[in-house]
DNA sequence: GTATTTTATTTGACATATCAAAAAAATACT
DNA sequence: AGTATTTTTTTGATATGTCAAATAAAATAC
């Protein structure tokens, strides 16, 4: 009944781009429902910021170097930043070695949540690939590195 | 150099859904750029709107339909169907047979503009498989579809 | 045949992405 | 040193994502 469409003009649903958004997005819904239904008040992609900022508390990073770690715009990563210190969790303190630039740390509340989603987020990653083998999962991997690097 | 992180607390990079962001936000840059230097104003998901109405133009499409066929939210089709129409590529009219909806229909613009970028968008979806066997692109399809599934 | 529920669309609030531009500090150059 | 360029951060504008709520019409229940 679905029309036939040229190899030239699939249907959207054989889109590789239609289906990495669609598998994106669904993790995203899931990751923000796990973490609302425990009571976090946090996106993923301040998730993310949470546990760089953790990552590296020893000597702190700048909201410049952050935004090249996690492959975001600075722009975003400025409102990500505002955001986390506005909820406690984070702060930015001057940076020592460049006054344009400060040092990111998490806050003891924010080293805290981090230590408390953790087990959560691993468990996302493992019902992610519930049902793929070890090799599955390094060439999925594979393809998806071979065609950021193709689009580059 | 890198620190060594655990299996459970693995760094970004060995992330699968950082993967996918990464690999999904090339996708969009690049597209973006190739619409933008054919001169065409048009965001990749106005692009793929666009394409959707043009598949059913014998008809017409409704808002909601239009939503579930791209897995999107109501809420943001209204919104990229305004631009669309502001844009003067296609046009609501009423739908005869429920007068809460409408039907979607492009604009003589509209269709020529798709026909145009058509060629273009087939060289970007070559683009991003480049390198990839036929064996490859459908492992890779079928991996991201299990992995959708699994986080529904 | 009226009351209740469901559906389709829109709007509002907020988070994030993109790009452009501004501002200040660091660097490079001559 | 003094000027020009680059780097880091921030802000503004716009597009889209999420969710919640409002509205109106349709469908269903009774």
């Amino acid at each position: 009944m679905t029309s036939k469409k040229s190899a030239i003009d699939p249907a959207l649903e054989e889109v590789l781009f239609f289906q990495i958004d669609q598998c994106m997005r669904q993790a995203v819904r899931y990751t923000n429902r796990v973490f609302q239904e425990a009571g976090a008040d946090l996106t993923k992609d301040q998730w993310l910021v949470l546990k760089k900022v953790n990552d590296e508390r020893e000597h702190g990073v700048s909201p410049y170097n952050l935004a090249q770690l996690l492959g975001k715009e600075p722009a975003s990563m400025t409102r990500i930043l505002d955001i986390l210190e506005r909820k406690g969790l984070l702060e930015r303190r001057p940076n020592p070695a460049d006054r344009r630039s400060s040092l990111v740390f998490p806050s003891p509340t924010g080293e805290q949540l981090y230590q408390q989603l953790l087990p959560m987020v691993e468990k996302i990653r493992e019902q992610a690939v519930t049902g793929f083998s070890a090799t599955e999962v390094n060439r999925l991997r594979n393809y998806l590195g071979r065609m950021t690097e193709n689009l580059r």
